[in-house]
DNA sequence: TGGTCGTATCGAACTTTCCCGATACGAACG
DNA sequence: CGTTCGTATCGGGAAAGTTCGATACGACCA
């Protein structure tokens, strides 16, 4: 990781400030808590999947059972419990029981800020 | 993908509901447009990964060219270059050519409000 | 107690993503 | 020109994520 030609591109940096006020050091302090970017990763990744972001959807208007999220992604049940694993294990559902049945509900509105957010990025059009 | 026992998840939601004004047809509202899904999947996409994080992390205080990026990660060449091919095809970030120099910039203060937004997620500790 | 139903987990094939050395390319400079 | 430097892309092996049938488990009911 880190190699050679990291510190190639480091003394080729100081030379290029040389004598200026910012430096290298300037650098260390763009870099963000690793705690923070855990977390990011976290969430993000749980996000980052067509069918995940279809249940967090389906949830906007309230709570659903497994099985209903089952019709509305129209996979099967093993499928679909696993996404809900993973959107729990981030943080972005909870989860209720009622019998048989398991509700989920969005955790925080949060997730709906990220929702909203995402879905006005201009992205390219290759 | 749709198979019997998505069938049988039907049937048994409709016993269910009966005579109630809810049925499996509303469930079938709660189904976003596949366009949005699409570019929410390619946002959260591009913003999953530990790497791509510090760098957008880095570029909150102003424009950053590859190799400072390099230092901020301390990762090979090729990697970082890699990791901002997926940042600009995602939108997240553009880039500005100044001689031999590529400078990398935030697209969109939308990338601001995800990553502080995702940072305050509260995640389960396993 | 046996059976059904909703859900969770396992296991294994499959797909995607990631990493990074090697290489290519364009700009600057001698 | 040839060389150096910053950057981009390629290739392919490793790692992570996805899918889904099979199976396990708990709740309910007859």
């Amino acid at each position: 990781m880190t190699d050679e030609t990291l510190e190639e591109a480091c003394r080729a940096l100081e030379q290029q400030y040389d004598a200026e006020s910012d430096s290298v050091e300037g650098l260390e302090e763009r870099r963000p808590a690793d705690e923070t970017v855990t977390t990011q990763e976290t969430v993000f990744g749980a996000l980052a999947n067509d069918h995940r972001v279809r249940i967090l959807e389906a949830l906007r208007d309230g709570e659903l059972c497994a099985c209903e999220l089952q019709v509305v992604l129209e996979a099967p049940q093993s499928t679909v419990a696993t996404h809900l694993r993973t959107l729990r294990d981030a943080g972005l559902v909870k989860t209720r029981k009622k019998g048989k049945w398991t509700y989920y509900r969005i955790a925080d509105t949060a997730v709906f800020e990220l929702l909203d957010v995402a879905a006005v990025v201009e992205t390219p059009t290759e």
